[in-house]
DNA sequence: TTTAAATATTGATATATTTGCATCTGATCG
DNA sequence: CGATCAGATGCAAATATATCAATATTTAAA
């Protein structure tokens, strides 16, 4: 497919998916949820050593933008990948990134 | 490479680079500059209907970023990819945006 | 060298994002 | 039920981004 044919809500689409991806903090998030790996927002918390409130508002916008889903299970909910995909995706930007 | 395995720079870098291209704007610019197409700052201008300083500025960003280049050509400065593993990059983020 | 065209930059304003703190909600377990 | 734990949300301050209009800079051509 080419990207020039794609209509212009594909490209906000896309346009948004990438932007929830592209903080510092959020990618590294992914970094942490490869291969069906599944997290806490304590965990993601103690992780990154930031705020619980502030891991749960990126966890939240990564769900929103519909990155991640989430699961509840016991006291906690878990998040994780929606879309397998998305590791590709990140591994491409990374060796994009820093090669 | 892994990415959890990144360190904070790189994960910032990479972060960086996906940040620049996630902008409605700035993904519509990639989308015109696949295959080695170079596009003046005018032309983008006109193609995107937006301000020739917007323009501008919104092309320096990606050429900041590293996700551009440009050279001179006459009295236009032409701008392309400046990596062409960024098509890929742009092909592999619409596949998962769009699908 | 003067002029005009094409880009780049600056300044101002509007808007959006990030973050921490405090608080609220809701589920679990005693 | 009632206490507690995990997570979500509201708010406010700080920071960052986007946009246009005006101006400056650079290049090419006359």
């Amino acid at each position: 497919m080419e990207l020039y044919a794609l209509k212009q809500e594909e490209v906000e689409k896309a346009a948004n998916m990438i932007k929830a991806i592209s903080h510092p903090m959020r990618l590294a998030i992914l970094g942490y949820l490869g291969e069906g790996k599944r997290l806490s927002v304590t965990e993601i918390h103690n992780l990154l050593h930031i705020e619980q409130s502030t891991a749960s508002h990126h966890l939240g916008i990564l769900k929103d933008k519909g990155i991640l889903a989430s699961t509840r299970q016991g006291k906690s909910t878990l998040y994780y990948l929606k879309n397998e995909n998305l590791s590709k995706l990140v591994r491409c930007i990374s060796e994009c990134a820093c090669e």
